[in-house]
DNA sequence: TAGTAGATTATAATCATTATCATATCAAAA
DNA sequence: TTTTGATATGATAATGATTATAATCTACTA
């Protein structure tokens, strides 16, 4: 957790700002919470527990630096709210998601699976992908698993 | 485009809604537009045309009953609004976009190009796969085309 | 120590979306 | 034809997320 915080501070003096003492607790909201995909209002009462006097706007610029330095990513599941997700170390591209349209959950695919579809589009489209999103909307296993409780098999 | 609207109707009429003028007007003003990615405020000021007394609310209540329908898709692309897209007719997922980074331009693609990912989604995470949204952000060709232009080729 | 640039805070402002409620529409019943 | 009830609409208010503002604070440096 230290060495990612190490290099979380060389990239932002990289970029010529400062890991200030609330950038730092905000920081550490994200990845000790790092399964999650908090909104800023999340993150906001996170983080009040280890700095108290930080304010919500300092919250939202501290999430806006670090979606423009590509530690965290953006996201939007289509409730009113935007979510931010720790990118992993060294990932090119941002992570999958799936959720589940009966329980809420959101879960992670971290895996690439879009090499073949990306070839296709860059060569026939002529974009050059830089970034993707791409979530499935479905029904997980767990909600799945209790739909059959009482269905015996096919 | 009589025909689309027919079956607009038809589709209204099987979950026991009607197609008032003020709904023919908002679909009117999504097949007239098809291409684009309107706004809840774009279709607004452009179904004043056709009716001017509707209100922003109606509109609202339209998209968001078109949507509950699938007829169309509402999506965000990271712009603090959500813009509202025609499904082709019969098509049984959502397509894909292209947003690109420099000039803002939305591109669409039609194909499906996930089948071989959803089969693996689907098996490896036992997620029953219901819909989905994927989003490529990158250069376009257009822009593409601009930072070439002084360059020879490869 | 004073000056300066950047960072932070509290708060106000903005903007998209949703809720409210009185009115309108329309078709079925009386 | 009038009445009634269910649904839809429009004007407006309310909500809630995000951004802008202005005063204050915090390192650094001359
Ligand atoms: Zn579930
Ligand atoms: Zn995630
Ligand atoms: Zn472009
Ligand atoms: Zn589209």
């Amino acid at each position: 957790m230290e060495g990612r915080i190490d290099r979380i501070k060389k990239q932002l003096h990289g970029a010529s700002y400062k890991l200030t003492p609330q950038r730092e607790a905000t920081v550490r909201v994200l990845l000790e919470n790092e399964e999650d995909h908090l909104s800023a209002e999340d993150v906001y009462l996170l983080v009040k527990n280890k700095a108290p006097d930080i304010g919500l706007a300092t919250v939202y610029r501290t999430l806006e630096l670090l979606t423009e330095l590509k530690v965290v990513d953006k996201i939007n599941f289509g409730d009113g709210v935007s979510r931010y997700d720790l990118r992993q170390e060294g990932a090119a591209h941002f992570h999958h998601h799936l959720v589940c349209i009966e329980c809420g959950a959101v879960d992670e695919i971290q895996e690439d699976l879009l090499e073949d579809v990306e070839n296709v589009v860059e060569k026939r489209w002529k974009f050059q992908i830089k970034d993707h999103r791409l979530t499935f909307h479905g029904i997980c296993w767990r909600c799945h698993g209790k739909h059959d409780e009482n269905e015996s098999s096919d």
